[in-house]
DNA sequence: ACTAACTTTCAATATATTTTGAAAGAATAA
DNA sequence: TTATTCTTTCAAAATATATTGAAAGTTAGT
């Protein structure tokens, strides 16, 4: 195989993957076109490699700048700004969890709190009730454990949680 | 607030928050109502309760059922399907995680090892060899996690693990 | 076999999301 | 200041996804 023909492949299914889970096709793929190349790349040769347009490049980068999987990097003499994604896959992993536990975690938390705590008049409703709770419970159960991921270094992941669950 | 106001936020939010996961809203408030019902319910209940056609309740349902987290139900003397979904937060969790583990962490496994093993003519794609190194073996891990995770028991990953992770 | 009750299908339609590209905006250099 | 280079914006167009509803299919009772 041609180095070129695995790389599009890895970009193809980065992009079908990413897709499968909330993030659009052309975002997965900058990602996945950052993360393998060489060297930081311009607007220019995104838009190139991708076959996308101009403002399509500006509005994903600078999605995955917010998503805090992708860098600006200044190259000097050069007046143009070069995209650069994290190479460390665990980094990546738990910055993209981290940032799911915040936009959508949260705010999900948040109202089962709220329904939990409310009072009603009427009679019935229990296995709405007991429902709501049990999510409740499992929610807070998952952001405790995202923010242990979070706040553990580097290594962590892999090292005690790996061995943990997998004991190989 | 009135029981049903309650009812009605879940709903909406659960299909908000599903729909950040790559799950139609239709299908996850289907998902929601039958969730918190306190009985099986049948195609017209949940036409009716959600303002949905049959076709798409039909639809999205068979698609619940095939995730494994909705389930027919029978009513004797009663010729009419009903449906309900499996009310062990718990098990739908693990049940959800084992179905997208099948159908898209498989795929995509396969192809970083496809990839892995293969061998190149020219030179360089240093950082590619690397980056498909470490999300395979990043996803091996992945995998093997959710295969013990599987396993276990019920109530495994509430007890020992979040015991593990949080230590309160 | 016939009918009534219910389920499934799927082409047409509606809705939502993504992409484009040209114009406006910003930054730097001359 | 003015030109040049690069970035950002956003309305319009293209594309993708979800929904409808009527017709076809199925099942069970008479």
């Amino acid at each position: 195989m041609e180095l070129k023909e695995a790389q599009e492949k890895f970009i193809g299914a980065w992009g079908a993957f990413g897709s499968q889970w909330g993030i659009n096709r052309t975002m997965a793929q900058i990602h996945a076109l950052l993360l393998i190349s060489e060297n930081p790349l311009s607007a220019d040769e995104i838009m190139e490699k991708l076959n996308i347009s101009r403002g399509n490049v500006n509005m994903n980068v600078r999605d995955l700048i917010t998503w805090g999987i992708v860098h600006k990097v200044l190259k000097f003499g050069e007046r143009r700004e070069f995209f650069t994604a994290e190479k460390d896959i665990y980094k990546t992993a738990i910055q993209i969890m981290k940032e799911r536990r915040k936009r959508e975690l949260g705010p999900v938390i948040e109202l089962l709190s709220e329904l939990k705590n409310e009072t009603y008049e009427e009679k019935g409703g229990d296995n709405f009730k007991s429902v709501v709770n049990d999510i409740h419970k499992f929610g807070k159960n998952t952001d405790d454990m995202l923010d242990k991921m979070e706040k553990a270094d580097e290594h962590w992941f892999t090292s005690s949680l790996m061995k943990f669950l997998v004991k190989k």
